[in-house]
DNA sequence: GTGCATTGATGCGCGTCATGCATCTTTGTA
DNA sequence: TACAAAGATGCATGACGCGCATCAATGCAC
C-alpha cells in the first residue's frame, strides 16, 4: 500500500502539525518524529540563511539527509515545513494555558500561558521566535501563518469552555463566547507578536522578554473591558 | 520591456486586490478592470462547478478567453483569483464604515457597515457569498481568506483613528487601540461568518440576513462589553 | 527466533504551477 | 500620423505536488 502519513494534506496543517509530544510510542513513531523534526529544523534554517523562495524543497530534503519523495510525505509544502515551528508553539500555548488555574480569568490565564511559551529558552523556543522573524521578511509565509493560529482556535476555544464550566462549543447552551474569545485572544496575540518583532528587529538580540509582556498587557487589557471605549493603558 | 501589470505579486493580494472603483479613467485602466472582473468570475464559477482542485488555471483562463500567461499578470496563484471577490468586499466594508457618521460608537459603525455589504443583492453581493461558501469547502483556500482579511486590518485600524479622533497607528500618542480593534473585529466578522455559513448552507437558499445581524450583534456585544466575563446574550 | 502483516521511505513519472524573456499589439499623445 | 508607454501573448524552463509501484524497517503472533 502506498504511504499515507500526513494526517491529511493542507489538514495536516490545520489541525496541528506541531510535534504532539509523543507518549513514549515505539520506536516507529519517534522516527516519524525526528524525520519531521529534520525537515522542519532544515527548512528554516536554510529559509533563514537564504530566504525562503531561494531555497528548493528539493534542497531541504538534502539539507536533512531525506529523499524529496519523503518531504511531501510530512508537508505539503515548503511554506507548511517553515512554519511548523509556530504550530508547535501554538499547541504548547493552549498546553500552558491548560495548566493554569481556574481561579483566574480567562485573558489573564492567557496572558500567562503565552509569556511561559515566550520565556522558554530551549532550543525549540528560540525556533518559534527565528520563525516569526522570518514570516515577517517572507510575505509568502503570512497566509501560511494565519492558518496556523486559525486552526488552534477551536482548541483553545474548547479549553476556554474548559476554564470556565462553559458549555463546548457547538453544544447546546453555548453562548459563542469561548470560540470569539479564543480567536480575539489569538488575533491580539499576533498583533502584538508582530509589533514587538518590528521594534525588537532594530535592537537588541535577546528577545526583550518585559517589553513583550507591558505590550500583551496592554492589548489583552483592552480586550477584557470592551473595545467600543478607546484610549485607555492601565485600568 | 516585460509585463509588471500586478502591483506586486503576493503584496496584490496583501494590499487589496479588489476593483479599486476606478475613476473613469481612460479605456485602458477600463479594460485592465474588465480582465481582472472576467478572470475573477472565470475562477469563482469554474470553481462552484467542479471544485477548485478539478479546475486548472487554464481553464480558467480560457473561460475567460484570456490567455494563461496573461492570467499570472494579474494573479499569483489561483486561490488568490478565487478569493478576490472577498478583498473587494473588504474593501466596500471598510468604505461603508468610512462613511457611519462619527457619533456612533466603534463597533456599532462596523456593525453597520458589515450589514450593509451583506445586504447588497446585486452580482457582486452575490459573488461575496459564493466566494465564502467556497472558502467553506475548500480548506486550500482558508490561508488566502485569513490573509484577505489581515491585509484589510491596517486599511480599518485607520478608518477607526479617524472615526474616534485617535492618533494614526505607529503615530507618537497612538494607544494601539485601532489597530486591535480593527483586526478584533474582522476576526469576530470572520468567526460570525463562518458559523452563520454552517447554519445556512443546509437551509434557504436565501441568505438569511436576519439571522446574520443577530449573530454579529451578539459577537459585537461580547467585544464592546468585554472580553473577561461571559455568558451574557443581551446586556 | 521466524514469518507475516503493517507502515513508512524511496524512486519514477506526470501534469500543473509560476515566472523570466522576447515579441507583438493596443493605447495615449505629441 | 508617428512614437513611446504599457499590456497581452507565446515560449521555454525550473520547481511543485502527488499518484503509483516497490523496497525496507518495524511490530506482533506464534
Amino acid at each position: 500500500m502506498g504511504t499515507v502519513v500526513k494526517e491529511a494534506g493542507v489538514v495536516q496543517l490545520a489541525s496541528g502539525g506541531g510535534e504532539p509530544a509523543s507518549p513514549a510510542v515505539g520506536r516507529r513513531e519517534r522516527k516519524k518524529q525526528a524525520t519531521r523534526a529534520a525537515l522542519r529544523e532544515a527548512a528554516l534554517r536554510l529559509s533563514l540563511r537564504h530566504g525562503v523562495a531561494n531555497v528548493t524543497v528539493e534542497q531541504i530534503a538534502d539539507e536533512a539527509d531525506i529523499a524529496l519523495r519523503t518531504f511531501f510525505n510530512y508537508f505539503s509544502s515548503k511554506e507548511e515545513a517553515v512554519v511548523a515551528s509556530l504550530a508547535a508553539a501554538a499547541q504548547e500555548l493552549i498546553a500552558r494555558f491548560r495548566a493554569r488555574p481556574r481561579t483566574e480569568p480567562v485573558l489573564r490565564a492567557f496572558r500567562e500561558a503565552v509569556l511561559a511559551v515566550m520565556n522558554e529558552s530551549d532550543a525549540a523556543g528560540r525556533d518559534h521566535v527565528r520563525a516569526l522573524q522570518l514570516v515577517r521578511a517572507a510575505p509568502t509565509l503570512v497566509p501560511q501563518q494565519l492558518a496556523v493560529l486559525a486552526a488552534q482556535e477551536q482548541a483553545l476555544a474548547e479549553a476556554i469552555a474548559e476554564h470556565i464550566g462553559h458549555p463546548a462549543p457547538g453544544r447546546p447552551g453555548d453562548t459563542g463566547y469561548p470560540l470569539l474569545c479564543a480567536s480575539a485572544a489569538l488575533t491580539a496575540l499576533r498583533v502584538v507578536l508582530d509589533q514587538w518583532l518590528r521594534q525588537t528587529a532594530a535592537s537588541a538580540r535577546p528577545p526583550d522578554t518585559a517589553l513583550l509582556a507591558r505590550q500583551i498587557d496592554t492589548a489583552i487589557g483592552q480586550l477584557a473591558s470592551g473595545l467600543d471605549h478607546p484610549g485607555h493603558d492601565a485600568p
